[in-house]
DNA sequence: ACAAATTTTTAGATTTGTCTAAATTTAAAT
DNA sequence: ATTTAAATTTAGACAAATCTAAAAATTTGT
């Protein structure tokens, strides 16, 4: 498996690819900042390792081989960034770059000892499940913090923008997962919600709001 | 820089191609595994970038920016070793194939924080020598334990055949870096030498002898 | 010094991954 | 049901890194 190739099973697996959903050569190319052509260039190369199914103008899903395989890198990806967090004092903000880097490093070992010195984590730092050894992987309950009804409380869990000027708004805000959130107060004029986070009132807009994702209580 | 141009570039340094002294074009190919026409070649693109003088039929050596860079790789490959060993508990014939694909990961934040979480090494597991961030680097005062006299005492601090099964065969017998060695006997029929290390009495053969660096006591 | 052996370079081909521009297929609109 | 628009694929080109085979330069041996 070249990089490139795993980059594209990984982007696939992010655009929903797997079961029985396909995925558009276009959105491939764009999520991979490549053109469409070199998609489907690399959707034959994939689908004649047996990684993806691909039917010409149909678009391209992954098989369970496929699927496999994605998992793995992405469960690299989210280990290196717990990494790079908790033992080398990365902030959020700066761990998605790097793990692009070592998500490829091949060594099995290598991982096994990550994650056993990570003490087996279940999330990474923007709150993202990590991917079992043997390939098992659960989403989250979740939902967004928009969604919350008026009263209602949660747990930050994640985010939905996972940028760098967002985490670090959040920073700047002592907004970080686990936080326990109440949901005061919603404004129809502009979306916008009063909170409750910890101890402190906040008064945040929809597109804060729409970028959160927390777990409601009960 | 592509992972390309930094393995020749280290390949060029632990050929001795710093300084005045110019490497072979047969002697890269052969380090790398790969063919004297493909040096050539990227013999010439890296001339092109400043990185090394080439002259034509004249061999290769690394200009002062090459040997820099070729530094910077060796310091991240070593470090990336004593990570391995110290924190992931690999035994120091699994780092090397490891530290070959880590030494290419690009953040200068991330090598810097390994080192500190190590305590700034000097020595890599193998005994060789870390450069400095700023690209200092000096050779360790050693020599082949088969260059001691006899009755002279040392300390064993590095091996010469850095092979899995040599390094393999000294965990066997116990012997480790840092051991205290005195060399009791030389045998001149074979070079074999009786050697008292720690308190136990060993006969190693000259093949031994001949791949264990010591710093002589004194 | 000069022929033979060795080393090194060139020329041309190959693989991987990408691109542009043109052709084709599918989807949407009238 | 056509026409138009959008998405997708093909054809051909290119850069990086490699290779083989042949040519050129250097070194070695006598
Ligand atoms: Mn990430
Ligand atoms: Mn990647
Ligand atoms: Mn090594
Ligand atoms: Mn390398």
């Amino acid at each position: 498996m070249t990089r490139s190739e795993e980059n594209y099973l990984k982007a696939i697996f992010h655009l929903g690819g797997s079961a029985t959903a396909s995925v558009a050569t276009n959105a491939i190319a764009e999520e991979m900042e490549t053109k469409p052509s070199s998609v489907t260039d690399m959707a034959k190369k994939l689908a004649e390792k047996g990684l993806v199914n691909y039917v010409k103008y149909q678009g391209v899903s992954l098989t369970e081989v496929g699927i496999q395989t994605a998992l793995a890198i992405i469960r690299k990806h989210r280990l290196w960034e717990v990494f790079l967090v908790k033992k080398l004092d990365f902030s959020w903000d700066e761990v998605h770059e790097v793990a692009e880097q070592l998500e490829h490093i091949k060594s099995e070992k290598l991982i096994d000892k990550i994650d056993e010195l990570l003490d087996y984590p279940k999330y990474d730092p923007h709150g993202d499940p990590i991917p079992t050894k043997n390939g098992e992987f659960q989403e989250r309950d979740k939902q967004l913090l928009s969604e919350l009804p008026i009263k209602s409380k949660g747990i930050c869990v994640g985010v939905n923008d996972t940028s760098s000027t967002f985490l670090r708004f959040l920073d700047k805000h002592k907004i970080a997962l686990g936080d326990a959130i109440e949901v005061v107060e919603k404004e129809d004029f502009d979306d916008s919600l009063f909170i409750k986070i910890g101890d402190r009132n906040l008064h945040i807009s929809n597109q804060i709001a729409t970028n959160l994702f927390v777990k409601k209580d009960g």
